[in-house]
DNA sequence: CCATTCCTTTGATCCGCGTCAAAATATCCT
DNA sequence: AGGATATTTTGACGCGGATCAAAGGAATGG
């Protein structure tokens, strides 16, 4: 039995088809747009995707970079050569634990850097996989470095890296403290605001990530992902059909962030 | 019944009283030094502590700030002014979630940078407040701005930043998935090597903060907090005395890190 | 197109940790 | 010093979410 659209079925109408952007002849359903790197909607300070996007795309159109579904970008531990934008598609970040087990640490859509937190030491602390067919920019090390003697831009990455840092410190207080229907509500409204952000409904759009990996994002089993999204569903404030996702009720969801339980 | 010493009394001979640097005649036991940002041990990177003591240092005898337990270096949402380092003492950061609780972002001690994380929006995404009599340098923004213009100054704040984000993004997937006594094996672990860093014992060392502290830092109750540090006790591996910790068994909170349960 | 594999949903059960409570101890303030 | 307040310890109990299990649907590759 399925708590969902009965209407299920292969393919089904998916949420405002958005315009252009996808690459390739990709099979993938999402375009290029929105995602979560923190899952917590109001918990994070106003993000800041668009200003790297604005400082990097000038000088990246020299190199850019086709991923398949499931390929890495870069991997923990590698020495850092390139700081990265996302163009087109969806990735995700992995951190490992000292028990060996992965956890995503944020998901990145079109505008986002990708990389930066390979500036502490010179190797990357995470690794980046293509949730799906996408197109990522490279900006050369060298050219980075270059470009951050501009005192502009090296302004504008200092933003960028407190901005995440802000971000990665909510997230975890977050992670601790919240309910799982508190951090799926979180996510939701998140995912939301990043689609509206690049023009989008932000009412209707679709979770370019499976529920094992916001599971991983949230601390959370990806069979309580799916238990929370039908809880949802069932109390009518949202529809959900696999990938796609209608928030009938945004308030609602808010309400969730505050309330306990 | 206590788990812990039965000599417990009032000012027990606390271990290694650690060499000069204390506040003024201040009541505070604990000196200068040690305390953990990330309480995950193995799971942070190297701590860039020294660096930006090295780089600020210079700069910034000519202003000085002492606080008193209890007060606020500086407030979420106030627009920042200047950019910290701790000279003596300990403080806290602390973040505020939606539904108004405050949690315990981070702690710091000597040599440790403060507010970089207002860095994103000018304005402070956390609140630091005093865990006891403390010094802190202050480095008004604009001289700090100035310092940013030399390249290898701009570099290390950049280097300060992403590594505080690699260690928020292993805290955030720490917090979200580790058990309770897999965080406070950590966390002790973490507080041992602060210490060392700083020239003291590795093993035998104060903790600054409450358990209230520890625990919301961790994602954790007090009581769970307590009983933890108890059970390490009943097993050998530790010894507490109230705020005094002495390990006796190193390798099996190392392999706590690693283990289930 | 079919077979394999992965993903998702839903149920049943268990347990780690939060909650509530109370007493002992430490710290602060006057 | 002494009373008031805050912190810590420990116990009893319940619940949220992890775990185990199983079946149906979707995606992938030949």
């Amino acid at each position: 039995m399925v708590l969902v659209n009965p209407q299920r079925k292969k393919n089904a109408a998916r949420p405002v088809p958005p315009p252009g952007g996808s690459v390739g002849d990709a099979k993938q359903t999402a375009p290029q747009a929105a995602c979560g790197h923190c899952a917590l909607g109001r918990l994070c300070l106003p993000h800041a995707l668009p200003a790297l996007y604005q400082t990097l795309l000038p000088l990246v159109r020299e190199s850019r970079l086709r991923l398949r579904r499931g390929e890495f970008l870069f991997n923990i531990g590698e020495p850092q050569t390139a700081v990265h934008a996302v163009m087109a598609g969806f990735l995700k970040t992995c951190i490992r634990l000292p028990g060996g087990q992965e956890k995503v640490v944020g998901f990145h859509a079109m505008g986002d850097a990708l990389g930066l937190d390979g500036l502490g030491d010179g190797r990357h602390a995470t690794s980046a996989v293509a949730l799906g067919d996408c197109e990522v920019c490279v900006v050369p090390l060298a050219k980075f470095q270059k470009l951050l003697e501009h005192n502009t831009e090296s302004m504008h990455v200092r933003q960028l890296l407190a901005r995440a840092l802000t971000r990665a410190e909510m997230h975890a207080a977050a992670v601790g403290t919240l309910s799982a229907k508190q951090l799926l509500a979180g996510f939701l409204l998140d995912m939301s605001a990043r689609w509206e952000e690049r023009g989008y409904s932000k009412h209707e759009f679709v979770l370019f990530m499976g529920r094992k990996d916001i599971g991983s994002h949230l601390g959370l089993t990806f069979e309580t992902v799916g238990r929370v999204l039908s809880y949802f569903h069932a109390k009518k404030w949202i529809e959900v059909d696999g990938k796609n996702v209608l928030i009938r009720d945004m308030p609602a969801l808010r309400a969730q962030l505050t309330r306990a339980s």
